[in-house]
DNA sequence: TATCTTCTGGAATAGTCGTTCTAGTTTTTG
DNA sequence: CAAAAACTAGAACGACTATTCCAGAAGATA
């Protein structure tokens, strides 16, 4: 039921079909892919459509020209990739359980994904329990930022935080910030920081849904 | 260059090609079109799509079945309809200037629109000046709800405000509840607020864009 | 009224399209 | 090794498709 099953010639011939899809905006004929894949003959691509649809990637309508539909629609939003609870260790769907979709309009899609936020550690920066933030991907960030921090601890799964990170200079070392008063920020010398701690990357966005009156 | 210059059939047609490429995932052919309209020819059709492509409206490949783009890709996103700040006229765009893009996993997005809050009243509430609210339209809510009220005056364009909506049977009014300390909530009796105010939708979901460290 | 644009139907054509068949090679499996 | 499965090429068929030409009707324009 899975791209793992189908054989190179057909990975790519699937992978042709989604681009061309994105790209012109309907599904290619036998020999435009033929043609793309270098298959001299329409009965050798039709037979390479039989088999993807019999693994359950592609249906198809007979006689149709373009007859092909993807069966699962192409993945266009962002990836809820877990939840972010400050000081505890990430909790990572290894599979996206869901997503959100915001166009490309507002953010780059490309690598980012999504966290639910637990707690109210970054409260008054107005992120609150349940919203989910956007994270693009980057390992460095600049003074001010709101990052996931992974804490890398031997032995153990790192333990990621949602922070403002600092780079204080002038005492050599790294604050995460929380945005609640009652919380103490973390101060990280920065030969520590250098070895056990790792950006994961930054907040782009913050989504919330608005279930009931509060 | 728009729908308004092509003509009834035209127009029938055009929305045709789009819902069949919404449900279908390609364009349909020239015969499946005429079949849907109950025109007789080919060549009819054929005639229509080159006044659409004279127009603007699509574009064709020419000998390619089902060689039909659409020129301006469907809106599906949710259109951003305009600012909305605390008792201030309602800037409202009549063309979406922009639009965010949020699945319909998550939300409803027939017939909501979003609006960019200006201000901080409902900043307890943790929606911050830049924001953006996805409205769902309602005439009715309930109490606590975070509704768009209009305050419809005559001989002037209503101002519309953001606020929690609570209504007091005890004191026989509506209360009008900011998020925001320093102001105070509006009062209206009953009887004025069933001539003179409308609600106009409810916050089904709040977006905010994060462009640099605050 | 005469003229132009828009709209409609029918027929024909050249090419495209999905599908099927035969026949062969390569790879995997038992 | 032998059998099965997967893969490849070529050709051919009937249905489908876009396009063009012809001819006419309806309505607006001037």
């Amino acid at each position: 039921m899975s791209l793992e099953q189908a054989s190179e010639i057909q990975r790519r011939m699937y992978d042709f079909i989604v681009n061309y899809m994105k790209s012109e905006g309907m599904p290619p004929t036998n020999r435009e892919i033929g043609r793309e894949l270098n298959i001299a003959s329409t009965g050798h691509v039709d037979y390479h459509l039989t088999m993807l649809e019999k693994k359950g990637l592609i249906s198809r309508q007979a006689k149709k020209s373009r007859g092909i539909k993807l069966t699962k629609q192409v993945q266009e939003g962002i990836p809820v990739m877990g939840i972010i609870a400050a000081g505890e260790p990430l909790d990572i769907f290894s599979d996206a359980s869901s997503s959100i979709n915001i166009g490309s309009d507002m953010i780059e899609t490309e690598n980012t994904y999504a966290l639910v936020v637990r707690g109210r550690s970054m409260i008054e920066d107005h992120i609150c329990d349940g919203d989910y933030v956007v994270i693009k991907p980057q390992s460095t960030c600049q003074n001010g930022d709101i990052v996931v921090a992974v804490h890398m601890q031997e032995g153990a799964s790192g333990s990621s935080t949602l922070k403002r990170f600092f780079q204080e200079k002038e005492h050599n070392r790294v604050r995460l910030q929380p945005a609640n008063s009652e919380l103490d920020p973390i101060m990280i010398p920065k030969s520590v920081w250098d070895r056990e701690w790792q950006i994961q990357g930054k907040v782009v966005a913050i989504f919330r849904q608005c279930i009931a009156a509060a």
